[in-house]
DNA sequence: GCCGAACCGTAACGTACGGTACGGCTCGCC
DNA sequence: GGCGAGCCGTACCGTACGTTACGGTTCGGC
C-alpha cells in the first residue's frame, strides 16, 4: 500500500493567516501550475519568503501543504443509505457520480492532479499519494457502504465491493479525467454532467442490479 | 477540436542517428521524468548539445520530438472484423482491452503521460495533444469500426459509437491510469490484465449486446 | 591530399529561482 | 515606555540549467 497516513486530518493547527497563504498558493497553482515560484507566492500572499520557509520548510513542503489544504476541502458529500429502495439507491449513486464529475472537472482539481502527477515518480514528495487518498480512495470509502447497503437490501448483487466500485468509477469517469489532464478542452456543463451521471448509474445497475438468477 | 494534425505520420525524415538520439532521450525520460537536462541527453546519446539544438530547436522541441517518436510506435494492433460472430467480436474487444491495459501500464507510457500532463496548461507546447491523439483517440479510431461492424452484424446495439466507445474505455481503464500516473504501485501481471480484459468485455457486451427488445 | 560540412566535447554565458540574511515595523507584554 | 517575538520587504548568494560559442576530429567529394 502506497502512502503512510495522508488521510489523517490535515488541517493540523493551521492559523487563519496560514490558510490565507495556502489559498494564495492554491490560486497561483491553478493559474501557473508547477511554475509557481516562492517569490510569486510570497508576493501574492503578501508575506515574506522567510515566513514561507519558516512555516513550510521548503518548496516541496509548501506544495504539499497546499495540496493537503485543498484536498481536505473537496471530500464528496456523504450519502448514507437509510430506508433503501431502488429509487433512493439510484439517486445516491447518481449524486456520487455527479459530484465526482464536478470535482474532477474543476480547475482546482485539474491543477492539483497535474502537479501531483508531475511530481510522482521523482520520489521527492508524495503529492500523488495525498491526491489519491483524498480523491479516488476517499470516494471509495464513501461509496462502498452504500454499495454494501444496496447488497444487503437485496438491490445489488456483487461478490467484491472493490471490484464493483471500480466498475462504477470507470463508468462515471471514462476518459474524462485523463483528457482534461492532458489539456483537452472538454466542456462539461451542468446538463452533460447530469446526463452522464444518470447514464453511468443506469449502466451500473444494469450490471450489478440484483435480478433473480444472475451471474457476474 | 483540440490539436491540429498530430496524427500525421511523424517519422518525418528522421535519420537513424536522430532516432537513436531520441531513443536515448526517451530512456532518460522514463528514468528521470521531466528532470532530464539537455546535457544529460547529449551525454547519454553521445552527441553534442549543439547538435541537439540544431536538430530540435530547443528543449521543448526535443521533448516534443521524443514524445512523437515514441507515440508513433505504440499504436494498438489493428483488428479487423471479418466474418463476425459473437465469439470473434468478444475476442477482438478482449484483445483491444488487453493491449490497452498493457500500454497504459508500461513504464514508457506512464513517463510520457506524466510529462505531457505536467506540460499541459502551460500553453508552451502541445505534448498533451500529441499523447491524446496517439493514445485515446487512436484507440477510438481503431475500435469504432469494430463496434460498427458488430452493430451491422446485429451483435451490438447502440445509438452512438462514440458513447459506446467511451463506455468500453471506462470499463477497461477504470481507475488504473490515474492511479499509475499518481504513483500508486499497481501490479498488473499478465494474468490480471487478461482477467480485467475479459471482465470489461463481458460487461460491455452485457450493456450493449443486442438482445431482442433492449433500450438504452 | 585538400576542403568544407557535420558533428563531438567542452567551456562559457546569462538567468531564473531556491534558499538565506538582515533591517525595519507592529504589537502584545511587562 | 522598553522589549522581544513575529513578520514584511528586499537584497543577496549559490547553483542548476538552457543556450551559445568554439576548437578539434571525421569523412565524403573533388
Amino acid at each position: 500500500m502506497l502512502l503512510a497516513n495522508a488521510d489523517i486530518d490535515t488541517s493540523e493547527a493551521l492559523t487563519e493567516r496560514q490558510k490565507a497563504v495556502l489559498d494564495a498558493a492554491l490560486r497561483l497553482l491553478v493559474e501557473e501550475g508547477d511554475h509557481l515560484t516562492m517569490t510569486a507566492v510570497a508576493g501574492r500572499a503578501s508575506c515574506s519568503k522567510e515566513t514561507l520557509y519558516k512555516w513550510f520548510g521548503d518548496r516541496d513542503g509548501l506544495l504539499t501543504a497546499t495540496v493537503q489544504w485543498q484536498a481536505s476541502k473537496v471530500r464528496v458529500a456523504q450519502v448514507d443509505g437509510k430506508g433503501l429502495d431502488l429509487a433512493s439507491l439510484a439517486a445516491s449513486l447518481e449524486r456520487f457520480a455527479s459530484d465526482w464529475l464536478k470535482v474532477i472537472s474543476s480547475d482546482t482539481s485539474i491543477a492539483l492532479n497535474r502537479v501531483a502527477v508531475g511530481h510522482a515518480g521523482s520520489g521527492k514528495d508524495n503529492l500523488g499519494a495525498v491526491v489519491l487518498e483524498n480523491g479516488r480512495f476517499a470516494l471509495a470509502k464513501r461509496l462502498k457502504p452504500v454499495l454494501e447497503a444496496g447488497r444487503h437490501a437485496g438491490l445489488l448483487d456483487f461478490a467484491d465491493a472493490e471490484t464493483a466500485f471500480r466498475t462504477f468509477f470507470g463508468l462515471v469517469a471514462r476518459d474524462v479525467q485523463i483528457r482534461l489532464l492532458l489539456g483537452d478542452r472538454l466542456e462539461l456543463t451542468e446538463a452533460t454532467i447530469g446526463g452522464d451521471a444518470a447514464r453511468a448509474t443506469q449502466q451500473f445497475l444494469a450490471l450489478y442490479g440484483a435480478k433473480p438468477g444472475r451471474g457476474l
